[in-house]
RNA sequence: GCGCUCGUAGCUCAGUUGGAUAGAGCGUUUGGCUACGAACCAAAAGGUCGGGAGUUCGAAUCUCUUCGAGCGUACCA
């Protein structure tokens, strides 16, 4: 990286200064220890360094300073500067080249960081109840959720995607008995939910399962003739796993069609059945850590940071969520992953707590776990607020991504840094204006694409009626972006730096938004990489006279598309040849 | 009450480990298409970084305090 660069010259020319007596009372130098940073004033250069901070050991003044290191730097063709005690850096031509050199050569792979650490990653999030369609917020988790896995995974990591389905709870025996309504219904019968508000928080009373109630007497007909239409006479058993799965099949499509891909759907019941839930109270008894009070069981979560301690068993002998959730857990562990992320809405965050501490209790890094709290989406229509809480008037995913589009979606959900709370502005995401940052960066894509596209095809002059061969043909296009030539790259840098620096910023993107594990810098990105081609596109001409400098233009063009395309890959956003 | 997250331009938000004149988009105003897509570009105006105190050569950033918003504080999941 330039940055990198830049650095190794100052630090080396630090180490000879010192070396040469020039650096004062400065005696060593360790190296890392100066921060490399971006001037505020991009004329000053494109990086700068502050020493400052050397000041105090070298008992010189910074200006002095840094003027004494800048002699000892190892001449190249960048510019280096001292304003104050700022060293300045502006990268020269051949970096710029290098750079472009390094995207031919690595193409879809331009951005990888070399030599990282790579982790055995589980990545969890949405893990919703099978119990209904998704709401905006799950989508949220899910835009957010498969583009973190798709940078961990470019970044270099190996990620698997799980979700955990809870379908253990009685929300499962309440989905059952508001299908057993539903199909009465369908069958003609004057029957609805209670009116009684505790009563009716035993049902789902919204109507998506009024569909699923008219195919349950489509595939189960043989089944009710046999007990001719007396609902009475079936297990509730029979609804539950029916609306269940129906349910599952509801939320897996919308995922698929949501472009969010999971290794795994972990059934919870599955967990139960196992006995490994079973196994995990029984070690959690044997380390000393439960004791009984008031008939149910309790961990001693206080002992490992948590404020309270939580029920294990409840007094009638059933689990809690967090139980489950324990054994879960540690099925992760045991199933070797170096570490455990977690994206949870920050209405779980107290759970965070107790979940470390059970894994501490049974022996395990609790470090492993990370969980990262995501804030809630607020619907915004026509700068209205719009209030999720009620089922009824509820704005379902589905509804959201048919109504904007999935591009829009995923881009819209995924752009705010997730401590905060987003608004989703449904008018402002449906405009194909520049109000839309999801248009404009396609915009972007589509008019590179255009543009070489316009060069390798024919016109026909619209005076004399004579067709006017390519500047290139295809041919000699695809020879030029798969054979770099230097000499033809390096016409047009000069032009160019703005967009050739900002190409080099994904590189130091990826490092910081796979480490910070934050996506929406990668939205920021590519609004600030589209802006600069299209600064570029209206200052420079690409198909001009000059040949080689065209030629030149493509190569640069060809280099931002397919750098524009990786980002936009990681969101699982298309990068249209048109619109 | 306690805990978590947040408070930056009219609006929506950035702001790396404390550093140069606090940035971007939208909105507003003014310019720019007889050549590659004007779904674009160039420029201007717009700020007591919620308030107060402290640490520091230096604070939007760290500490304390105060005000405001959202969420949590189950033998629900």
């Amino acid at each position: 990286m330039f940055k990198n660069y830049f650095l190794d010259k100052v630090e080396n020319a630090i180490i000879k200064a010192i070396e040469a007596g020039k650096l004062g009372q400065m005696s060593e130098y360790t190296k890392g220890s100066l921060p490399v940073e971006k001037p505020k004033n991009p004329d000053f250069g494109d990086f700068a360094v502050n020493v400052s901070s050397l000041a105090r050991s070298a008992r010189i003044a910074p200006p002095m300073i840094a003027n004494a290191i800048v002699e000892f730097i190892d001449k190249d063709d960048c510019e280096y500067s001292v304003i104050g005690g700022f060293i300045n850096f502006k990268a020269g031509d051949s970096l710029l080249v290098n750079l472009l050199e390094e995207i031919y050569n690595k193409r879809e792979e331009f951005g990888r960081p070399e030599n990282i650490e790579k982790e055995k990653i589980i990545l969890e999030y949405i893990s919703a109840n099978p119990t209904g369609p998704f709401h905006i917020g799950h989508g949220r988790w899910a835009a957010m959720g498969s583009a973190l896995a798709n940078l961990l995974k470019f970044y270099g990591h190996e990620v698997y995607q799980e979700f955990y389905i809870n379908d253990a709870g009685s929300q499962i025996q309440k989905l059952g008995r508001s299908l057993v309504i539903r199909i009465r219904q369908a069958l003609g019968e004057n029957v609805d939910f209670p009116q009684d508000e505790t009563e009716r928080k035993n049902y789902y009373p919204g109507d998506y399962l009024i569909p699923v109630a008219e195919q349950f007497l489509k595939d189960k007909k043989d089944l009710l003739d046999s007990v001719s239409n007396d609902l009475d006479k079936i297990d509730l058993q029979v609804f539950c796993d029916y609306a269940k799965a129906y349910e599952e099949k509801v939320q897996r499509d919308l995922l698929d069609n949501f472009r969010v891909t999971f290794d795994k759907f972990y059934s919870e019941l599955s967990l139960h059945n196992s006995g490994k839930v079973e196994q995990c109270v029984q070690k959690l008894r044997d380390s000393g850590k439960i004791y009984t009070k008031e008939g149910a069981e309790w961990f001693k979560s206080s002992d490992y940071g948590d404020d309270q301690d939580r029920v294990i068993k409840k007094a009638d002998g059933s689990n809690t969520y967090l139980t489950a959730d324990i054994a879960y857990h540690i099925d992760k562990l045991e199933r070797g992953f170096d570490r455990m992320i977690n994206i949870w809405g920050a209405d779980h965050h107290g759970y965070v707590a107790r979940v470390k501490a059970s894994i501490e209790a049974l022996g395990y890094d609790p470090n492993k776990l990370e969980v990262l709290l995501g804030q809630l989406v607020n619907l915004v229509i026509n700068g209205n607020e719009v209030r999720m809480g009620k089922r009824k008037n509820m704005v379902t995913l589905e509804d959201l991504i048919d109504e904007v589009g999935v591009d829009a979606t995923r881009f819209w959900m995924s752009m705010r840094n997730i401590d905060t709370t987003l608004d989703f502005d449904i008018e402002l995401a449906k405009t194909k204006s520049d109000e839309n940052p999801v248009f404009y960066v396609q915009y972007a894509h589509a008019r590179a694409c255009s543009i070489i596209r316009n060069a390798t095809s024919e016109k026909v002059d619209t005076e004399t009626g004579k067709t006017i061969p390519p500047v290139l043909t295809e041919e000699e296009f695809k020879k030029l972006v798969s054979n770099y030539d230097k000499n033809i790259a390096e016409k047009s840098v000069k032009d160019a730096r703005k967009l050739i620096l900002k190409l080099e910023d994904f590189k130091s993107l990826i490092v910081n938004s796979a480490q910070t594990r934050q996506v929406y810098t990668i939205c920021r990105y590519v609004q600030d990489l589209a802006a600069e081609f299209h600064s570029f596109y209206n200052s420079t001409r690409v198909i001009t006279e000059d040949l080689e400098l065209t030629k030149s233009r493509l190569m640069l063009i060809w280099a931002f598309k397919t750098v524009l395309s990786n980002a936009l890959g990681i969101l699982a956003v298309t990068a249209p040849e048109r619109m």
